[in-house]
DNA sequence: TGGTAATCGAGACGGTACGTCCCGTCTTAAG
DNA sequence: CTTAAGACGGGACGTACCGTCTCGATTACCA
């Protein structure tokens, strides 16, 4: 009878469907791969309706986004040791790890994919591992140039770029899994300059 | 039947038709972008049919591959001035004006997306700008460490794949096209490693 | 719980709702005709939840069916000049008259549409305008006979059958409402037999 | 090469499929009912991609009506024996066994529902055993009125429609099918006016 | 120069997934 | 403790392309 709605009445979703889909999604990528990984499938594998699916999130990149915040979670990769070669070394081994363990690669270059056609993907990929999480790459460095562990006109942002650009080439090109000696390698030339062997 | 005859079989492929084609999914793509451009699409933007499209790629990607290598033709990109900076830097300027003219980067874009899955797709777009097309980027930084230019253990293959990563981190993330100030600057950080301003 | 007591166990269905949902369910056939109009339609448009109506009819030819009823209410026809002629010629026109004012017509093409599959519905049509509703048409003629204005074998129950069938064919089939003209002819045909001109 | 399409080369549809496509569609109500008659359940039955099924019907309606013309061929009903009550007589009893045989009767009150609100498919309808097929019962009748067997002012267009009208009353309400006695029994209390049995 | 075979455009075909709609049931928060 | 609002599993909708297939109609070689 009330003609005015007091509160907008907030969208109840329910944690556990959603944490379920979001396995389920996990899973599907795990098994066929991020291509194959149909919202119909999903769906089912989930025990879900499509419906429920598409009520909370517009697309498949944007389910994904999620999903692969889900398995790489910003807050467990942060280190800070006081040197910053090590730092780093810490985060690029800790990622590694993770996509080792999970699709977490998969879903990353899948997201790339969409990318390019999907305006809404594009802004979440770049959250995924350049602006958003850029903190994680550029925090380390900058308190490495406060130390004075680096130098004074080191291009932090650069950098980042560079260590994430050199992620995805291996993770969309390469054919072998990221290692711990990856981690010290690309901090050796990165950071050390150390190209020249 | 054929009895290997003189002539090899005479093939029937029209070479206007193959251009035809070749050049109808380029339009597609600079009209719609790389994933909305559909076979179907292409066949009647050529005024061709689809089996005459499928009976000279299998697939997607494999027409794209051949786009791609028909917009951007090795032998344009080569130089030799004596100087590693000045071949790289002229390479780079080349290549990214293309990537400002024609569809070729999200061709390649797509490409890499579509690797993800299709193992073809895979082996052409490591040859895209990688393996085969490597020699454009190993050959000069080879030329260099032998005129002393570059220090003798410097890592050629390393410093091709960051280049590589780079121009792939920017064609599938970045907003601005890559312009002749970006080849500059890349051939500063990455082979003159002043990454410290 | 309730102990058949004095008041009927309070029924809680509050008649405004009641009301109000039959008359949304009626607008909602007027606008949208009797298939586009869903549960999930009248439900909004009662601004009343789904559970609501589904709480008080078990399928919507169920809700239909009192809308009918609503719509025409059978007291409201009833006619005893002495005539049966005039008799019922008064009761059809009555009806038609109801018919181009209010969506009933609709109502029942589409009750008749849900009969074939819904027994249930099946049921309530031959309710609608057959067997509980025959009274209408059967008392009148009955009296006719036993007033000795029509023949002795005169057949009640076909006639009646036969009425109903042509105002349903006009309901299903004609494109044009339903006239007092259209009243008396059927009274002339089927019962003073003038089908010869 | 030719820009003019020479013959707008005409739709190839198989006829095996399209026979395929009636008959699975047939069983289909037979099984399930006209309502639980779905396309998808149509085309799994057929072995037939959704696909083919829209590309030559628009609607399912649409697709009904070719069924229900292929169930009751107008010419397999025609008779002139000279006497038009034996015409009509043999014409309706012919009917009554194909609605006995076939689910015919299921589809055609399935079509009449949809005509509700489908106008394609109440124009379907009106052709049905209306305007279209309506001559199998003006021609007969109005040979009667030639002969002298029916009075000469009689109303065939009328009692084509009350025909008409009483069958898919008890098509659509009836219980039990129609029988050789009700095909008697029309004729005699429509043609001859013996109500008065 | 007329046969004959391949190649072509067109598009039908079985199929899969899309994203939407509504069903009827179940859950939650506010009144 | 009832109600509106609406989330949920489910199932069909009608559409878009996939990659394969079958048609005639060119077309270009060969006899």
């Amino acid at each position: 009878m009330s003609t005015v709605a007091t509160t907008p009445a907030r969208l109840r979703r329910s944690p556990a469907k959603h944490r379920t889909i979001l396995a389920a999604a996990a899973e599907a990528v795990a098994a066929d791969g991020y291509d194959a990984a149909t919202i119909e499938g999903i769906a089912a594998r989930a025990g879900v309706g499509k419906q429920t699916i598409y009520r909370w999130w517009p697309s498949k990149p944007a389910l994904f986004v999620e999903v692969y915040n889900h398995l790489v979670p910003p807050d467990a990769l942060q280190a800070d040791t006081g040197d910053v070669f090590d730092d780093l070394e810490a985060l690029l081994a800790g990622l590694f790890a993770i996509y080792r363990r999970t699709p977490a690669a998969r879903v990353l270059a899948g997201l790339v994919a969409d990318a390019e056609h999907d305006p809404a993907a594009a802004d979440a990929v770049r959250g995924g591992l350049v602006i958003g999480r850029r903190g994680l790459l550029t925090e380390p460095l900058t308190r490495g140039v406060d130390r004075g562990q680096l130098a004074a006109g080191f291009d932090v942002e650069w950098t980042s770029d560079a260590v994430t650009a050199l992620i995805w080439h291996r993770l969309l090109c390469g054919r072998v899994p990221l290692t711990d000696a990856d981690a010290r390698d690309l901090v050796a030339k990165l950071l050390r300059g150390r190209v020249a062997g």
